[in-house]
DNA sequence: AAATGAACAAAATATGATTATTGTTTATTT
DNA sequence: AAATAAACAATAATCATATTTTGTTCATTT
């Protein structure tokens, strides 16, 4: 009989909800390789069987963990790029708000324990998956706009505000010092909307 | 007394060649982990003391294996993107040689033994920095020749360029799928040129 | 119906003794 | 002069073993 997949974690059911926010608090102050399923129990006041009932695995749990991690990002940065008028805003905007997340989030503490776990999973293409969704209506909106050229295939867009915001947040340096706000934007005026020819 | 400073490692000192070589092929089948100095010295054949005396340790003499891997790749490089009459070629030739290079030389193999290893190197800005001052005077050649704007600062550009051939090695699919080389041109060709905005 | 707690074998991890490697030094050889 | 070989303490890897943790099951509780 086909049971629980796990596959899809309701992040609005309170017992989720609680297992994952004792591991995530697990995992902030211990790392994932010391924290034991025992451990996230005893935090969340709850029992070992749920955290088993709900993710199948201590793996899927920590996918869980990131993965609602990565959603909440993407929700506070999409209500934010709402209030933005232009692409160049927005891809700054993501800029600034992944940097920080980066630095100060789950992430940052997870790197001073295991950063190898941090570096793999920020060269996993998957990591960038649910991101990659989110750009195409942005993307349409500012052809519609004619701040783009409408010419240019959605998906070769995405590709690259994609790959200028991973790489923007991963290397806050690669040859230009990118730290203010204003620099990533003027910076990515140019490159975003002309590239390296001539501004129109 | 100031003696040797380890700093920069003559690489066309047969004795270092030696070193090297030997320590190259080790890392090459048994990862750095499990690459010992005596057995550097044993496939090299000649003394481990001699290898503390060119390098300072064993940190320093893996350092020195990699940062001679990636001066024969920019050498090659550069011997290259000589005979391409466009920057958009030049950056296109990067990124193939650059992808042939992470998935058949020293860092495939190494990725096999230590992954975590290899994606530490790949976020290490450092990594970088040799590359980084690669691209200025390929930026002002296409500056002269018109085929890129003139008023966009070399630094600016060269970070541009960085930031894409980085990106586009590290992740062959950010999106788009970019395999081929004629799509990767086709690609650099609108992305560098023009960005997102209307071709000229 | 979902959560609990206890029990369990299998797998992973910590522990401590043992062995190998590192980095230094020194005398000797090329 | 540089390379070698051997000796050495300090550090790190290894390995067998004790301990913990994992993932599963099931009877009991909420």
């Amino acid at each position: 009989m086909p049971q629980a997949q796990f596959n899809t974690p309701d992040y609005a059911d309170p017992m989720v909800i609680r297992i994952l926010d004792a591991g995530e608090q697990c995992i902030h102050r211990f790392g994932i390789r010391r924290t034991s399923m025992g451990e996230v129990a005893r935090v969340g006041k709850l029992s070992r069987g749920s955290i088993y009932r709900h993710f199948g695995d201590k793996d899927s749990l920590v996918q869980g963990i990131f993965r609602r991690q990565q959603e909440l990002f993407l929700n506070r940065t999409e209500a934010a790029l709402e209030k933005l008028p232009t692409l160049v805003d927005k891809v700054t905007h993501a800029v600034v708000a992944g940097r920080k997340d980066t630095e100060e989030g789950i992430f940052a503490s997870l790197a001073q324990t295991e950063p190898e776990t941090v570096a793999s999973m920020y060269l996993d293409p998957k990591f960038y998956g649910r991101s990659v969704a989110f750009w195409p209506p942005h993307i349409r909106e500012a052809q519609d706009k004619g701040e783009i050229s409408a010419g240019i295939e959605v998906s070769a867009a995405t590709d690259f505000v994609m790959r200028l915001a991973v790489s923007m947040t991963l290397f806050p340096q690669m040859g230009l010092e990118l730290r203010s706000r204003s620099r990533i934007r003027s910076y990515l005026e140019q490159i975003l909307l002309s590239g390296l020819g001539e501004g129109h």
